[in-house]
DNA sequence: GTAGTAAATGACCAATAGTCATTTTTTGCC
DNA sequence: GGCAAAAAATGACTATTGGTCATTTACTAC
């Protein structure tokens, strides 16, 4: 008497497909110019079924949302498992953050759109949750990396790991979205290549958050 | 016959008054809840009137906008004004900044909802160019001082002066932006002050772009 | 086969950005 | 002051869309 069960995973399939077919739509349109009338379409559903599963339409997008960070999640997993010396997992982090970017560049603009006060409001507390418990996750890898580091003694022990993880996530977030909204017009009319830029600053914040002994590993690293 | 004159004046004028409405419907709703029927109401007009002298709706949150940017401008200029020493006046930059996001949170939230990439469909090319070149006299301020430093070596001159306007400002923009969205959660939950965090990373990308001579002015400047 | 339950539907509603034919106001002229 | 032409303002109307809910359809258990 499997019933029940199997009930359970049509009906996450199901969500899984109106998922699939939010993310099309809203790769291709943004969130104001999507429909639930063209979301519906695409998952071949009536428009009030997206409703029996879904509670709005912010709701799907963060729904949409957090197939990025789960992807950005398994990706700094995986630097984190190949326990490399702590100057060169941060410096991972970042090329890693850059290369999620690249890849998706949808799901990355999703996590900005994320930021923007007044979206909120028309999102469900559970997704909300859901979302920033999830959002979490990223700081602790993050964050324990850098505690790591302090034990041995690769960086400053004066600083708060919570804070350096804040600042270094912080820098490279602004500028891939400058990247991501700006690089044509920087490239163009200053003459400035962003990538070269991001570089540049994530190793300068580096440099003055490591001690001596982590400065010369980060010598090391970049010969 | 200054007829013609004062008809452009009150063109001028009432363009203000549709303005003065709209940002105090903006700043109470933001711009996904805020309505052209409450403008025009609180305008005392008709919604197609509204229309007469704006766009679009995002055409109008641009024009609020634009206001927030000015003053920004003016509080810069008057830092610049002073005449200070280099490294001073870039601490005063970035202490100027995080001023205006005290007393302006509202036109702080929406320079950022500008940056978001669906919402410049709606706008109007000729808005649009308005608001990017006015931008650029911030950038322009700021990069003259930081060459300005670097001719006086107290900046790293093998450092692009663009580019390092770049990094200080991006820096300053997002950890205000998570100031604004993210404080309480950030106190409560982490004991973290973002405030000093702030400070902590503006110092930290300061004192790796300074010369020798830039950071004895900087330690000088602390006690 | 049937009663009862779960899932899906789509016509409908309310809200709202934007339009435009009509009305009101202003201007220039005598 | 009166009047015609131009300019400005109006608000009823349209089209679109997020969300609802009474009804229909599909499935389950016996």
């Amino acid at each position: 008497m499997g019933t029940i069960e199997r009930k359970e995973r049509e009906k996450e399939s199901r969500k899984e497909s109106i998922i699939d077919a939010a993310q099309k739509v809203f790769f291709e349109k943004g969130l104001p110019l999507s429909t639930m009338d063209e979301i519906a379409e695409t998952a071949e559903l009536a428009k009030g079924t997206l409703y029996l599963y879904y509670h709005s339409k912010e709701d799907l997008y963060l729904a949409v949302m957090m197939r990025g960070l789960m992807i950005l999640r398994d990706m700094f997993r995986e630097v984190v498992t190949r326990k490399l010396p702590v100057v060169k997992t941060l410096i991972e982090f970042a090329n890693t953050y850059t290369l999620f970017y690249e890849q998706n560049k949808n799901y990355f603009r999703m996590l900005h759109f994320f930021n923007t006060p007044q979206f909120h409001k028309q999102v469900s507390e559970k997704m909300m949750k859901s979302c920033d418990e999830f959002n979490q996750t990223l700081w602790v890898m993050v964050t324990e990396i850098i505690t790591q580091g302090m034990a041995e003694q690769k960086l400053r022990n004066d600083l708060d790991p919570i804070e350096t993880a804040i600042i270094l996530w912080s820098n490279s977030s602004t500028l891939l979205m400058r990247i991501d909204g700006q690089y044509e017009m920087f490239k163009d009319k200053l003459n400035i290549d962003l990538y070269k830029t991001l570089r540049l600053s994530n190793l300068l914040l580096l440099e003055s958050m490591l001690t001596e002994q982590g400065k010369n590993d980060l010598k090391a690293l970049l010969n």
